[in-house]
DNA sequence: GTCTATATAAGGATAGAC
DNA sequence: GTCTATCCTTATATAGAC
């Protein structure tokens, strides 16, 4: 309600987030984005110079208020439950799938995010890592931090693996799940709760040499 | 050495292969694919008539054989561990990691499965559910089978995360991880023990109302 | 800041000679 | 089966009027 969605800006901003989601960067035209934005052509080049930098700022107006919010979270779980496996996850989950339950465009932003995963662009990546990089880092060493007995470098693997899961489950959210019976904000909930779970047991498993 | 690599029509799908795990299927352009295979421009529409046409059977002919090896060792699986969760998972994960070593690209594709995974370009994604949809649910109910305490739906979001951290761990495969010191066999085997130790460990989560 | 018009390049696909 | 040449569409980007 304050500003957004109503300046030519925004509007572009909001298309080209919703058909980057559904298309991919490569597969979405301007045309397109500023068809569905209801504006010209020529205002995406005014706005943003070119189709590179209209990408990053997709990424910039979602990626600032994401990163700040889950090192909130971590902030508050290291405080309130410290060494607490389960809230520290949930301090990086939650923010996230929260951001896909936001009107004006979070759904569509989670698989934006998937894809730029996925798509091992390396201008993109670097954009990324260069600007929110140490927002992971910071959650490595917490989550390091709650399990000693794993090796450094099954930990390199695991914390991969724990991307992977998330990101993708946030691209599916939303997309082939959603059954009419369940509310959305209850789904949500669920999916963090689940992945949640999934993760920590998953992080926690005994290394080889530990086990029967 | 088998027909392979040197005929036409196999350098076309070789080139587009490797070209759709760098670029994305929307980012290659047919021209870059007959530069790289060194063939002329027609020649792609000459045998497959069209770019989605390629597209799909650059996937049929990785599928198909990825598909036959996975159901071989779920087989053997049943047979010689039967209820051995941590056999069943790496009668899944190891064929496609294995195929991730072969030469003649099969490092690449299995970057082209993550990205078709992320991309929910729909056309694809029936082509693949439709001609290897079988294989996943052949694994899910052996999976299911062994975890009779977990839930129906928790079943459900549990095997996607499990996807989804294998999915991108085989598009990192070899991208990024790939340490000098170390080579490519060790790395890959490696990689499979990670990941189903943590698969497993992450499906036997307990549901919360048999915790404590 | 927003438009029309256009420059310029690249894309997929095909026709027709060899 | 493979080539050259070309059609037609779409793309990004910009110039210049308003």
């Amino acid at each position: 309600m304050a500003g957004t969605q109503f300046n030519t800006k925004d509007r572009i901003l909001g298309a080209a987030e919703s058909l980057f989601a559904q298309q991919g960067f490569a597969g979405t035209s301007l045309r397109e984005v500023t068809s569905r934005a209801d504006v010209n052509i020529a205002a995406v080049n005014y706005h943003f110079g070119s189709k590179e930098n209209l990408i990053n700022e997709v990424f910039r107006r979602r990626l600032d208020e994401l990163s700040e919010r889950r090192l909130g979270a971590l902030q508050v779980a290291r405080e309130q439950h410290p060494g607490d496996l389960e809230w520290i996850l949930a301090a990086f989950i939650e923010p996230a799938l929260a951001l896909s339950l936001d009107r004006h465009g979070g759904t569509a932003f989670v698989r934006v995010l998937a894809r730029a995963y996925a798509e091992k662009d390396e201008r993109l990546r670097q954009f990324v890592s260069e600007h929110y990089g140490h927002v992971m880092r910071e959650f490595s060493k917490a989550i390091s931090a709650c399990l000693p007995d794993v090796s450094r470098e099954s930990m390199g693997w695991r914390l991969d693996f724990v991307a992977g899961a998330l990101t993708y489950a946030m691209a599916d959210f939303g997309h082939n799940k959603r059954m009419a019976a369940v509310n959305e904000q209850a789904h949500c909930k669920r999916a963090a709760q689940e992945l949640v779970r999934f993760a920590a047991s998953g992080l926690q498993a005994k290394p080889d040499h530990l086990r029967n």
